[in-house]
DNA sequence: TGTACATCAGTGAACGCGCGTTCACTGATGTAC
DNA sequence: TGTACATCAGTGAACGCGCGTTCACTGATGTAC
């Protein structure tokens, strides 16, 4: 973890020096580079070090192994999708559930190989770094507070998180679809990506009564609105 | 595809023959049982083979390469899961959404290593096989059958289709996530598996307006920019 | 019914590949004196 | 300020592995006569 560089050689920096500065970052850099340039399958320990232009052996300095730097670019992917999803909470002064989700499919979308190994990291959660968790509990928490602004039972602890859950599902699954080619057409006639996932997280409705009110579940007014919004 | 075995060899079949008899179907079964038993990444042709007691050249005798038979083993997994929807959708008299949902997520809870050969074959869509693709439109029929039932309008094209994609979308982040350790907590206070799916399909409801009942549940003026924006 | 033969479904050895990881090493750094 | 040296971050060659796929082959099948 040697600050070395600017410190000491005025060179011009081309001369590629023996030792790289700070190859942990770099590495996970590369990984995220070849995530976004060649998708997750393609992320292999030796790809990295190629593409932070280093022996196969060097990331054997900063990683246990290939496991330890997935976490550690999972860890950073779920630190960033928290940080997108508080922007996006604090930017809307309703403080509304729904930017909540659409903040996170928009990041899923964007990041869709680096979201993928997120996926995985989180669901066999014994390799999982504890940062990460931290940061789920967060976005989670804003999930949690945005339902109790809107008028959630606080007290009502299993109702809160399954509501929460079913949020965080819901906004799963719509990132992980949201590409598919077969919704090209319905994405094209809402007018683009982002109207789609509105339209869809606007929606999900059709599956439950409502919250409180045993009456009625798809109740027939659903598609009036649905077609006022097109 | 000679259809032997039976028809000619008397033997207690005890002296494994030559030839297989219906070697396509043994592989398509070995995959699956490969799948269930060791889940998606042990998935691979030499696997197969060795599954099925087999050398390795052997399954090209079927199938062009290993992608056709994974194309195979997401095909006949779609099929099941078409089924098993179109089974819930008959048994239940009110034909509702959500039991199409809750048998979705049970398929994909008891398959979850064929749901995800499935899924990543319904992703880059250009490898799947049309089969898969009908028997995907046969669910998703069933999806909109319900809806129109419970009242959304025939002829609101789009947003039939948002809807009927929305329903999807949750589906399917349900079934990936409901595995995830965290929330076996909550999966203990609500009583199993199943009431947890039920539960969470129940109030997917906290991004949408409540249908056709702008009052309640999430917030009320949450959902009317939300329509408004598109 | 019996035999010759084309067809087909298997075998098993081999190929080249990229992988994760280890090893003995060496070059650079920064600190103690 | 200068020098000796421990420490550390790199190298590059090598390991064993399982993979997908190809190849020349052979054993079994079923059909034509």
């Amino acid at each position: 973890m040697t600050k070395t560089g600017e410190s000491q050689s005025p060179s011009p920096a081309a001369a590629k020096p023996y030792h790289h500065g700070d190859l942990r970052r770099g590495l996970i850099e590369a990984a995220r580079a070849i995530l976004e340039r060649d998708g997750p399958q393609a992320l292999s320990l030796r790809a990295v070090a190629r593409e932070a232009g280093v022996s196969p052996a060097a990331p054997y300095h900063h990683f246990k192994d290939k496991n330890e730097l997935l976490n550690a670019v999972a860890d950073e992917g779920f630190r960033d999708l928290s940080e997108a999803m508080r922007k996006a909470f604090e930017a809307d002064p309703g403080h509304h559930a729904a930017e909540l989700g659409v903040a996170y499919v928009i990041f899923a979308r964007a990041n869709p190989a680096l979201y993928r190994v997120m996926y995985d990291c989180a669901r066999d959660e014994e390799s999982m770094p504890e940062k990460a968790h931290e940061e789920e509990d967060a976005a989670l928490n804003l999930v949690k507070q945005a339902l109790i602004r809107a008028g959630a039972d606080p007290n009502d602890i299993v109702g809160l998180s399954l509501s929460c859950i079913a949020a965080w599902c819901t906004a799963h699954g719509v990132a992980e679809m949201a590409g598919f080619a077969q919704f090209k057409p319905v994405i094209a006639a809402v007018g683009g990506e982002e109207a789609f996932v509105r339209g869809l997280l606007a929606r999900v409705s059709i599956f439950a009564s409502v919250p409180g009110r045993p009456d009625q579940a798809a109740a027939p007014a659903e598609a009036a609105p649905l077609a006022a919004a097109e």
